[in-house]
DNA sequence: TGCTGCATATCGTAC
DNA sequence: GTACGATGTGCAGCA
């Protein structure tokens, strides 16, 4: 018997049931292997399902890996997406499926020492195939939709205040444009300084090699226009790599460090001292 | 009352005990919140908790981010990581700290609405703060030490048969040296061509504008060297980006896709069907 | 849908 | 410990 799983957008939420001991404990939504409730708790909206189980894994797609048998904790989501996890590494996981994934379930042949084998598969035809040989927990828990992360103090932030802010540069700088759209992309800052002559300035959180060539590429294509040539380039990042600014100084591209707390206090009367 | 918990490596195997609700149940190793044997659950080697809890969620860090307070799922690994999950995403937490890092646990403040705030602390001072209102289910388990997994099929694999097969790029082509060093690092490949010219070849699994920027420099490098100039360069990934196929020939670069399954079709002579 | 670029990227390895 | 490249990178934003 095999059923095909995917994320049933009209499926309304699953009746609440006991735990798979089936003798009282706490009260989840959840349902045991192998029955029809067990495959509909994958990929149901609101539902994640928490399975300890000694299993193997087989992973085939960009690359092949293998997972010998050992028990392991297995995460099936609410978007129908799956991940296995050891005991240890809080952010990666042994092994995953992406969503948007399809998890076909079949029993496994008799003799092979497992109950049953998981199939999920996405739209490039990458597999992962877990086959459990034994469950050592299984139960599925209501999160509902999350109201999301708020993030402060990313890339975006910082140009913003060093828009806001021409002269962390220098005095007598004007801010041109932001987001400078330029044919290979856009220039994170475009400024003019003291002497009217443009600057391009590219923004990092941390300054390494890779930006100081994205920034080359801008600085060769915006030299070519005699509207906009000659123009300078700065980079600019909280933190400086070495290399990076060795290999800045090759191109005559100006490094500045910023501090993006005394940016922040610019930014914000009420913490300023003086 | 606040207890500082670490890693103790001189801590040997947890006991086994009921489930949270205390009347039966499966038999798993776990632990209430807020006792001394809740807290060693964390950190101890070879068990993973899965709590699922109403929490409010404050990372500070590289960055500063926040997540209101909902049900999420919260791992505590043996190694001491913590991680935040909500019910869509197979690969990242919303909130997580990697190990190694310190777990304190203290009560919340009476009217705050919350029973405890774990705060979770590593050697850069990056604090992730889990606020909890409500414990919906609390469970710990013995994984074991994990075998690992066995990968094949990444950028390793592909320059060894390109190695092998110089007859990929042209007749008459031999390897000179695979990783031929320079002073800014290794050129995955160094053939000579049917002429007796060097070729210096980038092998990327997919190959992308990075990749050619780091050819680039590698060639700049080996074309000032007159024992080896002039140095011709070739881009070799399965596929390659169409932007990176434009800087490519902008530089002289020229961009050979190969097919890894054909390769190892060639390496494998079981695998010849002529 | 495809492409570009950021990320609390993580993770391994060479120096 | 730092630097650098690979990753099944994941992920969001935008054309």
């Amino acid at each position: 018997m095999v059923w095909v799983i995917q994320r049933p957008s009209a499926l309304s939420t699953a009746e609440a049931c006991d735990d798979d001991s089936g003798r009282g404990g706490r009260r989840c939504l959840l349902g045991r292997l192998g029955t029809r409730r067990s495959l509909l708790s994958f990929g149901t909206v609101g539902l994640v399902r928490l399975i300890v189980a000694r299993c193997q894994v087989d992973y085939a797609g960009r690359l092949t890996a293998h997972l010998p048998l050992a028990t392991r904790l297995i995460l099936a989501k609410a978007d129908g997406s799956v991940s296995i996890h050891a005991d240890d590494r809080a952010y990666k996981p042994l092994n995953w499926m992406n969503p948007p994934c399809a998890l076909t379930v079949s029993t496994a042949a008799e003799d092979s020492g497992f109950t049953e084998v998981w199939e999920i598969r996405n739209r490039d035809g990458d597999t992962l195939l877990i086959s459990i040989a034994e469950v050592l927990h299984d139960s599925s828990h209501e999160l509902g939709v999350d109201p999301g992360l708020v993030k402060d103090g990313v890339e975006a932030h910082l140009q913003v205040l060093l828009a806001e802010h021409p002269e962390t540069f220098g005095a007598g700088w004007t801010l041109v444009q932001r987001e400078y759209f330029t044919a290979i992309g856009p220039v994170d800052l475009l400024f003019r300084d003291e002497s009217g002559g443009y600057v391009a300035v590219e923004v990092k959180r941390r300054g390494e090699i890779d930006g100081v060539e994205q920034l080359t590429r801008y600085l060769t294509l915006m030299n070519a226009d005699p509207l906009l040539s000659p123009v300078r380039g700065v980079f600019a990042a909280q933190l400086i790599k070495p290399q990076a600014k060795t290999l800045a100084s090759t191109r005559d591209i100006t490094c500045v460090t910023v501090d993006y707390d005394v940016l922040r206090g610019l930014d914000d009367p009420a913490d300023r001292l003086f």
